[in-house]
Formats: C-alpha cells, sequence, structure tokens
DNA sequence: CAGAATCCTCGCCGATACTG
DNA sequence: CAGTATCGGCGAGGATTCTG
C-alpha cells in the first residue's frame, strides 16, 4: 500500500482510471436511480452527454461487467440497460463519495475562491 | 438526484472530476499512508509522476483545501505536504473504493477478456 | 431508435530547461 | 530542493453524417 506501479501492471489504478473518467459514474448513478433504462431515456436524463460518449462509455461498463445490455428484437429496436450485480455493489461506494462531496462542497468553493485572491492579476 | 446539470454548474460533478483526475486519488493516498511528507517523498513513493504533475496536483488539492502546504525557511528548501482535516475525512471513501476494486477486479479482467474474444478481427 | 464511422479540437500531461 | 516556464504529442471526447 506503499507504493504505487505504473498503470499498466496496478490493477487498482486501472480500475479506479476507468471510474474516474468524464461519464461513467453520471450513468452508473443514473441507472441505480432509475433501474432499467432505454438508451435515448439515459441520454435525455444526462442532457449534455453526446451519443458516441454515452455509447462509448455504456460500452465500457459492459465490457468491466458493471453494466448489462439487453437487445430486443423489434422494429424499431429497442435497447435496455440495468447494472448487474457486480455494478450493484460498487454504488454504495459511489453514493458516499457523492455524500461526501455535497457535505464538502461549501468548504470546498469557499477555498478556491480565498486562494484564488492570493493569485494576483 | 434524478436529473444531472452541466459541468459548470454542478458540483457534485465539479468535484468528482477532481477526484478522477490521473494523480489527485494516488496522491492523496500516498500522504494519507505517510502522514506528513516532502516534495521529494513523494516523488520517489510515486514513481512515475512527473515533477510538473505533482506541482500541479499538489496546488490543485491545496487550492480546494485538502492538502496544507508548509514552507520553511531554509537552505535548501523544505516543503513539507498533509492532508487537512477536510482532506482526511474524504479518505475513507477512497479507501472503500480501493477495497472495492482489489476484491472485483479479478472478476472486471475476466469480463474484459471474454468480451475481447467477441469482436473479431 | 440505437448505433457506427469519421473528422477535428482542445487540454491533459510528459519532457526539458531554467531559477531562488 | 522545490519549484516555474515553455513546448509539443496524443488521446479523450464533441459534432456531424450515415445506417439497420
Amino acid at each position: 500500500m506503499k507504493d504505487f506501479h505504473p498503470t499498466g501492471t496496478c490493477p487498482i489504478r486501472d480500475i479506479l482510471c476507468r471510474l474516474g473518467d468524464k461519464w461513467s459514474m453520471l450513468v452508473m448513478i443514473t441507472l441505480n436511480t432509475n433501474g432499467t433504462m432505454r438508451f435515448s431515456d439515459i441520454q435525455k436524463t444526462i442532457s449534455d452527454i453526446s451519443q458516441r460518449m454515452l455509447t462509448v462509455t455504456l460500452r465500457t461498463l459492459e465490457t468491466d461487467g458493471l453494466v448489462s445490455r439487453t437487445v430486443y428484437a423489434e422494429v424499431p429496436p429497442r435497447v435496455e440497460y440495468q447494472l448487474t450485480e457486480t455494478g450493484k455493489t460498487l454504488m454504495p461506494h459511489i453514493e458516499n463519495l457523492v455524500g461526501w462531496a455535497l457535505e464538502h462542497m461549501t468548504d470546498i468553493f469557499d477555498n478556491r475562491k480565498k486562494t484564488e485572491r492570493q493569485q494576483p492579476a
């Protein structure tokens, strides 16, 4: 726990980096809140995600086994996403993190403003 | 909790994005494990971080009030870093996340390999 | 509706050189 | 020792277009 290895060989870094990307956590929180969702519903909920990035993010989460994807052979096509069991086990930790962020964001923003003033124009 | 706002206006996203950058969590884990550390000691522990990125990361964490920086007026200069009280309150959540990553990384890597094979050349 | 493919931009981050 | 300054690549991610 004292030393850390480069990304390629350190599983902890590898996994934390995935969660740290721009949309993964947001998508998982959305799925956890709303349960099973269609592609377009997710996009509506996270209004400023691009179609491309939603696709990429969902594929990555699926590859990692955190989200499952179900295609219904209909016209027009319907695809539904939901958290897997593994994905669900991650959610309490994410929620704790969100809770912490909510609790401390005032302090953090105050601190940023304070230190900003110390940098003269 | 159901809808999310664009980055600039959503404090949760703002803060989670900071933690999601390449080095912040790693630096905080290092400081939490070893207590007060000098700049060069942190760099030795996280062997593949560049000098520039360590400086930038520490400055950001300082601006957010998660890490404190103490300069000793000596020659050669000595600068020590440690987690603030606010920073310490974040650590249990990080550790939970790391714990989860350790617990599930085998499943995740297995899943990745499985789905990789489904993509033909 | 749910994507695949392409192009392009922007900013993260690393390497290097210099300083108090 | 602990930075700052500058340059440059490279890849994440956005906009757009096309399809089953």
